[in-house]
RNA sequence: GGGGACGUAGCUCAAUUGGGAGAGCACCUGCUUUGCAAGCAGGGGGUUGUCGGUUCGAGCCCGAUCGUCUCCA
């Protein structure tokens, strides 16, 4: 047992040596060290980021999934949200933190847990924390627990309080409102700062020892084997021993302030005007780090759309102070620095994170550019209608179709003298959440019917490297959510789990795969394959006859198709090494989707891959597919990879053995993946395309083998069918030609137009002649033949030029249709005579209906052989107006 | 997963009720001028993202689709 050396007790403990005696001090209790589990965790649909230190024990707890051990403790990662706006105003809340936790998979319970976090807590060789300087309180009827405070510890009943479900159980208020599933009392420890200060709540023991199933009463039945989960705030324990007021301005976090501050150049104070802002700053700042480092960009969808939030709150908060340039990028150094002890990884991603976030920041900048002009005239509305407040309504609008987020709004608003109406914004926001749909709800811990198939079956075998043909047994036939013994409706969706199979189920990128199981009796047609808690889930519809649980099938795969697969895997390595060697190694993968010889590869960089660096990578690919070398797969720890340079992905999460894929001496990656036995059998491996997908992540989509070739011909037939109809045989002529015609259909518009301006000046003369005189002024109602609209307005324009004050009523046939149009010198459209009253009549006449500007109109109908009656009727219009003008 | 907005010249954007597709910048030519965003005159540049519908007529209205931005979960 080793303890670490016992501290003089003037020495403040530093959070980095918190953190190592926490974890010490539990493997001392024969606690397995286990690393923090990645921020975004990939098989967990119910939470988007790690909330808490036992999320990646979650199906330990449900009891499903093989243990290697039963007790375990971390230092995790977590991620929250839910009270950002908190967050650099209290003492303690953050999104990002770290708990420290000790956890029981049916091994210690409540005795243990109380006594040892006792003992770290007050032992002089640990925490050595003042035992009266903390409390602690239980759920109301859990004698067990308060009895080994009072009776074991010895802690007196008045420091020992009883608290209702919604303090003390975890999920809060499980007993009465659920969800269903694994729950428990929980006992919170408190430490009261001296001087009077407000207590914190540094530990929260868990225990887990209920299922919960349906309604009260009687609805907690009692788990076969009980469970420990615990959760202590590092920065907030920290700040304990640190004896400062706050966790941020503990010694991992206030030279952040700091930073933050010369940055904004103002400086930090906790008190001062911007000590909330920076904080706020500094710890979206940190989040954003970290997430970022896992391959999260910022974005519109999910965990992305969170990041962007931050950042954006985070850049906001800067912005209000007169920072109007990106200057968040330029805390990351500074915040890898302070966490680079525990989280060495996050200096290799320093640059590009950097450039993410200031990618972010700037796209911010252009946004809130753009949604200033809409606001200004807002202001402007308001001020002119005298108004000492921008409509809720409007402002809301502003926000969610713009992303100009509430604060800047205000602040932009007061700056102009003006509040916000915002019982119209919460109005509209309430609206809003309404129409874009109801929240999805999930259990936080409930087992479906795969977990009781996985519990009382085991994991299924997997084969996938094998081969694609296996014998098998049913173990698992699963319809509409529920097991059932046989299916025999044909064409039905059925879910099937056998003992063992060939099949690869979806993960790392490459699809499930496709394929049939048969039995003597029935077939079902397999369209994807999932894991789940090591069930291979062969997901598909039966084709014909029928299928039992314990039938013997044979499981067999789609052989082409896990072909193409394995060629476009394979190929995704070479692109992967060809994307190091063209653009550095900065461009690391940050996802991927492998599928039937067509690969779409997601990886860092910067700007665009220009189409130069294209074909070299493309180069690079093809060299290596035809230089043939062998692909070999093996089994090592994760420890003797990553020492041997292997490539891994930041934020996924390996297990502590691992697979690795090597091609010659150029490739070496993690990866669990079915690949080929030699590069050459990709055959062929063409890039589609480059396109950006989120800031600082661009991604190349490119197809091999078979698709490839398809791909080439299609291009190639297309070519063909434009050159025959060209009549340009050879392509390389096409260019040219296209060209050629494009100028000769210009030059020919321009012909057409010039032709047509003649031929109306040449007929204006004969209609000025042909007027009628009404007054002081001219009336022109003409038929025209084989014109279109344009010439019809030319005509107008030119006549309206040669006379003085005129009428003019033009009637056309054009395609079938009747075409009018009127025009009216602008002397007469002051004296009342109007181009759109006089066609509507007209337009009447002919079966239709038209309208315009009072100097021109135009008009449409359908009977071409009233054209002569309606100009005559316009005729009438007109005179009338203009008689009626010059009275 | 869902809601909202936008898509017009190389760029930034305008176009009143559905009625002639425009401005500024940039570009080209000519003149003037030769010192910091030069001036003047002239000119080229458009399938209004794409497809369909309504209408005599669609940049504008309706539907679909693609793309961009954005909000909610």
């Amino acid at each position: 047992m080793t303890k670490p050396e016992k501290r003089l007790r003037c020495e403040i403990m530093k959070t980095n040596e918190l953190r190592e005696a926490y974890l010490k001090f539990f493997e001392s209790k024969n606690c397995v060290r286990r690393p923090s589990d990645v921020l975004v965790p990939q098989d967990d649909p119910t939470v988007l980021f790690t909330p808490a230190g036992m999320n990646q024990f979650k199906n330990q707890f449900l009891g499903i999934g093989q243990l290697d051990f039963t007790r375990a403790t971390t230092c995790q990662k977590c991620l929250r949200t839910g009270d950002i706006g908190n967050v650099g105003v209290t003492a303690y809340h953050h999104t990002f933190f770290e708990m420290l936790g000790n956890f029981s998979f049916g091994d210690y319970f409540k005795r243990e847990a109380i006594h040892w976090a006792w003992e770290f807590l007050t032992d002089s060789n640990w925490l050595g924390l003042k035992p009266e300087r903390l409390t602690v309180t239980v759920y109301l009827d859990d004698e067990e627990a308060a009895g080994i405070w009072h009776n074991e510890i010895g802690l007196p009943l008045d420091r020992i309080t009883r608290e209702d479900e919604r303090e003390n159980f975890w999920p809060a208020e499980a007993p009465s409102k659920g969800p269903d599933g694994v729950c428990g009392p929980c006992s919170e420890i408190y430490y009261h700062p001296p001087g009077g200060g407000k207590e914190v709540e540094i530990w929260n023991l868990v225990f887990t020892q209920f299922n919960r199933v349906g309604d009260p009463p009687d609805n907690l039945r009692p788990l076969p084997k009980k469970n420990i989960d615990t959760g202590m705030g590092l920065e907030r324990t920290a700040a304990v021993l640190q004896g400062v007021e706050s966790n941020y301005e503990i010694d991992i976090l206030r030279p952040l302030c700091e930073n933050v501050g010369e940055i904004l150049e103002t400086s930090y104070q906790f008190d001062g005007k911007t000590g909330r802002a920076i904080r706020r700053i500094t710890d979206h700042a940190r989040a954003c780090t970290f997430a970022i480092h896992e391959g999260v960009s910022p974005g519109s969808k999910e965990e992305s759309y969170i990041i962007r939030l931050l950042l954006r709150r985070a850049f906001l908060e800067g912005y209000l102070l007169g920072q109007k340039q990106p200057f968040v990028y330029q805390v990351v150094p500074a915040i890898v620095d302070m966490m680079s002890q525990p989280y060495p990884e996050l200096k290799q991603t320093l640059a590009n994170v950097q450039d993410t976030i200031r990618a972010e920041e700037e796209n911010f900048l252009g946004t809130i550019e753009r949604g200033l002009g809409k606001f200004e005239k807002l202001v402007e509305v308001a001020k002119s209608s005298n108004r000492k407040s921008l409509p809720g309504k409007e402002v809301f609008d502003l926000h969610q179709t713009d992303g100009f987020i509430l604060d800047l709004t205000f602040s932009l608003a007061a700056d102009q003298g003006l509040s916000i109406d915002m019982e119209g914004f919460r109005a509209a926001e309430t609206k809003h959440k309404t129409d874009s749909g109801k929240g999805i709800s999930w259990g936080v811990m409930a087992a479906g019917p795969l977990d009781e198939l996985q519990k009382s079956q085991g994991e299924t075998k997997f084969l996938a490297y094998e081969g694609v043909t296996s014998e098998a047994v049913v173990v698992g036939l699963i319809q509409n959510g529920e097991t059932v013994e046989s299916v025999n409706h044909v064409d039905l969706p059925v879910d099937v789990i056998l003992n063992q199979s060939p099949f690869y189920a979806e993960s790392g990128g490459q699809v499930g795969d496709v394929g049939v199981i048969r039995s003597s009796r029935g077939e079902i047609e397999i369209l994807d394959t999932q894991k789940h808690a090591g069930l291979i889930v062969h997901r598909g519809r039966l084709t014909s006859g029928e299928v039992h649980l314990n039938d013997s099938v044979t499981a067999e795969v789609d052989a082409v198709k896990r072909a193409g697969i394995r060629r476009a895997h394979s190929a995704t390595h070479l692109l992967h090494h060809a994307l190091h060697q063209v653009l550095g190694e900065h461009a690391t993968q940050r996802g991927s989707k492998v599928e039937d010889d067509h690969l779409r590869f997601d990886f860092s960089h910067g700007a665009a891959v220009s189409p130069d660096e294209l074909l070299k990578i493309e180069d690079i690919v093809n060299e290596r597919i035809s230089e043939g070398v062998p692909v070999s797969t093996n089994f090592m720890d994760l420890k003797d990879a990553k020492k041997l340079g292997a490539m891994a992905l930041f934020g996924e999460k390996y297990p502590d053995r691992v697979r690795v894929v090597e091609m010659g001496d150029f490739s070496r990656e993690l990866c669990g993946g079915t690949h080929l036995d030699n590069t050459g059998q990709v055959g062929l491996c063409r890039i589609e395309s480059e396109e950006n997908v989120a800031a600082g992540v661009r991604r190349i989509v490119a197809s091999t083998g078979k698709k490839a070739i398809e791909r080439i011909r299609n291009q190639e037939g297309l070519l063909k069918e434009v050159a025959t109809q060209l009549k340009t045989p050879q392509f390389q002529e096409l260019p040219r030609k296209v060209t050629q015609l494009q100028e000769e259909l210009k030059t020919l518009k321009q012909q057409l137009d010039q032709f047509t301006k003649a031929s109306v000046a040449g007929s204006v003369d004969d209609m000025l002649k042909n007027a009628e005189q009404v007054g002081d002024a001219r009336v022109i109602c003409e038929t025209l033949q084989g014109v279109d609209r344009e010439t019809l307005r030319e005509y107008a324009d030119q006549l309206r030029k040669q006379s003085g004050s005129v009428a003019i009523l033009l009637g056309a046939d054009i395609d079938g249709k009747v075409a009018l149009l009127a025009a009216v010198s602008k002397d007469l459209v002051k004296k009342g005579v109007k181009a759109g009253d006089c066609i509507r009549e007209a337009a009447k006449v002919v079966g239709g209906g038209g309208g315009g500007r009072p100097d021109l109109a135009e008009a449409g109908g359908k009977d071409t052989t009233k054209i002569v009656d309606a100009l005559e009727r316009g005729k009438a219009v007109y005179s009338e107006m203009i008689a009626k003008g010059a009275s």
